[in-house]
DNA sequence: GTGGTCTAGACCACA
DNA sequence: GTGGTCTAGACCACG
């Protein structure tokens, strides 16, 4: 459904960039529930395994916090979302200056380069 | 060598995007003869299959032309060049814009973090 | 078993061959699932690496999907799959006419040398 | 220079090929001179090697003799020429109707096909 | 179970 | 010498 089967992207991971998104734009709220395994397997059109997995891998990170027969919860703690906020802005910043560096940009150019493909993206 | 054997995207790939890098930066030049499979593999501490996939991969994107018995070359058709430099820019701006859109940025917002983390990076 | 070691066309390339002809004949339907490398690999009698090759290059055809952990699947995209038909034969008429007007003859003779030799194979 | 590095047919044998289609069409004739394997090999932008391996097996199949110190010179054995005459054509149509056939078509159609796409060639 | 990658080592035709 | 193909066998992440 929301998942491609072509990415090189694992499915599981696919779905632990959606969540992470919705928690960092504040769709997901800390405390909420989410949808057990089963459920988000079948919304998702995918095996229970990877549902399973993308828990766990969000359970390692520390943004959702499984209880014990309750179900599975974004975490309460604000902290842990605002730094995970701040790591997915610095990845996608740090890895674009990366690249445009390695393809002899500076930095007014990368500005330009911005400028020039927002505005063919306008009306979107 | 100037492989990650850890890193999520394959050897091979990892050499291909090394060629493209070199040839987006007119570091290889048009007609110029790459290392044959044998030298490259041992260059870059990998088996010769794994540069022949490499090379493979290159023909593919008709950036590279192997003349049998000669060797492989960087082709001399400057607009393939041209045009794979600017799809790589592409898709970094794009990428880039499209993450920053999705966690809620504006044009302008954009511009500042750039700002920041270039300022962050001064001296490297 | 269905691949020749002795013809120049590689055997990976005979098995795309098999398969694409396989499809053009609607004898493979769309969304109908491949053997798996190794099953496929057993039933050619051929190297597991070889078949890899050979749904590699029909996956780039776009003829075949692979959804990762699940199998490899012909295209459900009918277009491709009627565009690859008709390729099929527009290559093969084409280069029949290619290489007679080289021997020099006019299109009433290739009718007459198709009749003559159609009824030399009558009884196939 | 009229051969092509790319092709999966060795260049040796796309000289071959361009011979015979010279004898074939009376462009040379029995008895006729060809060029020095030296001359053959600066004409073709080719490397001698390659030259001598062409005249090899255009001997092997008696098109051609090699008089010691005079030359090489088409065979003045005109039915060995027509043989060949035949057998170029014969190949070609045999080579159609079995890939036609694979595909699954009649006679009538292949004729079919057969003028929609000469018609499509017409003004070159 | 699936496909994907990699190594090691071999053989081949071609230039 | 060059690239191209193939086998055998291994390991991996994924579903």
């Amino acid at each position: 459904m929301a998942d491609d089967y072509q990415s090189p992207r694992p499915i599981y991971m696919q779905i632990v960039d959606k969540i992470m998104l919705q928690v960092a734009r504040n769709e997901l709220k800390p405390g909420q529930k989410l949808p057990s395994v089963r459920e988000m397997a079948i919304e998702s059109g995918v095996n229970p395994n990877t549902v399973q997995r993308t828990y766990g891998e969000l359970e390692r990170m520390q943004i959702v916090e499984t209880k014990r027969g309750q179900g599975t919860f974004i975490t309460k703690n604000k902290e842990i979302v605002e730094e995970m906020r701040k790591k997915l802005q610095f990845e996608v910043v740090d890895q674009f200056i990366s690249k445009m560096k390695e393809l002899g940009m500076t930095e007014a150019e990368m500005i330009d380069q911005l400028h020039y493909y927002m505005k063919e993206r306008e009306g979107e």
